[in-house]
DNA sequence: GCCTGATAGTTCGCTGTCAAACTATCAGGC
DNA sequence: GCCTGATAGTTTGACAGCGAACTATCAGGC
């Protein structure tokens, strides 16, 4: 009882209001959103310093990864990000006019394009990933490389049991 | 190797394009943004449910389980729901044309008020609350309830680590 | 008692995302 | 070879949230 957080707070005074309830779940998707809610903003700035948001580096770190010659489909980025293609129009509008991709014909697909790393993007995303590697590294350092492993171990049971996409 | 999912092949591609790179905690956080991906939606159809949406619920819940006399004060809100003021003043303005809630002066500070639940909004919380509930142990029921009170353990260091203030 | 700085809430301008409607193109059946 | 339904991407309109500027009020020093 020496530490009791912000959640446990909020469970027992919904414990107290509605003892009908079984919390237990409650409580751990609290925590989750909660630690959502702080890692997120402190993953932004350091997307920030290169002069990105979160969602262009997701799109520039999709391209990046899926290596030579570094381009893909806007379908295929929109899908794998979990977007609507609506969002992920402006996106690439943003990201052409800040020279970070470009987009080309596709020449079996009128409909479609070919988004494409431009130089000026790798280099940015490069370091920025670097650094965001560094970044989170540090914000989990919390945890011991034990409990990490667990932590990894139980968050990929419960997507394999949400998302059955594998 | 037999179930790889999206996150891992996001590591892989990675370690493969970027092998200098300590990509562990990269793969943590990877799979806590897709969980909050895959949550947050499933959550807000139970919300919507109930002419609510997820800030809208959090504000209601609040007060709901505030206690007698379901009262607080808007500052105190943006705090713990850990959003701007400006948000919460428009998320109030919405709540009260609902009826879910009412602006009541404040006697002891002019410059502020009580936000106080309706009896309509009393009802409409409960309710939600009471699906809510029931649907995040459904979402959570894939993990055994060893794994689970693993994963509050672990979410529990992180978050106090991360958010000195308990 | 005033003046100064802090605080409570709102307003304003902006931005990122979504859903729905729309255009263009592809692919399969017959 | 067309026609029909599906698919790729964009446009449009709406909306929630943020930060900054603003108004009103409080509280403390002197």
């Amino acid at each position: 009882m020496s530490d009791e957080d912000a959640v446990d707070a909020v469970v027992s005074a919904w414990h107290r209001e509605r003892p009908d309830l079984d919390l237990t779940a409650i409580g751990v998707a609290g925590r989750m959103g909660r630690l959502a809610l702080v890692l997120g903003p402190a993953q932004e700035r350091v997307f920030g310093k290169f002069g990105l948001q979160r969602g262009e580096f997701d799109v520039l770190a999709a391209l990046r990864r899926s290596g030579t010659p570094y381009t893909l489909i806007p379908s295929e980025l929109s899908a794998t990000l979990m977007m609507s293609r609506a969002g992920m129009t402006s996106r690439l509008d943003r990201l052409e006019k800040a020279g970070f991709v470009e987009r080309a014909l596709d020449p079996n697909d009128r409909r479609s394009f070919r988004i494409r790393l431009t130089d000026q993007g790798f280099d940015a995303v490069d370091a920025a990933m670097t650094e965001h590697t560094a970044n989170v590294s540090e914000l989990l350092s919390g945890l011991s490389g034990k409990d990490l492993g667990l932590l990894d171990d139980v968050l990929r049971k419960l997507l394999g049991h949400l998302d059955p996409q594998a």
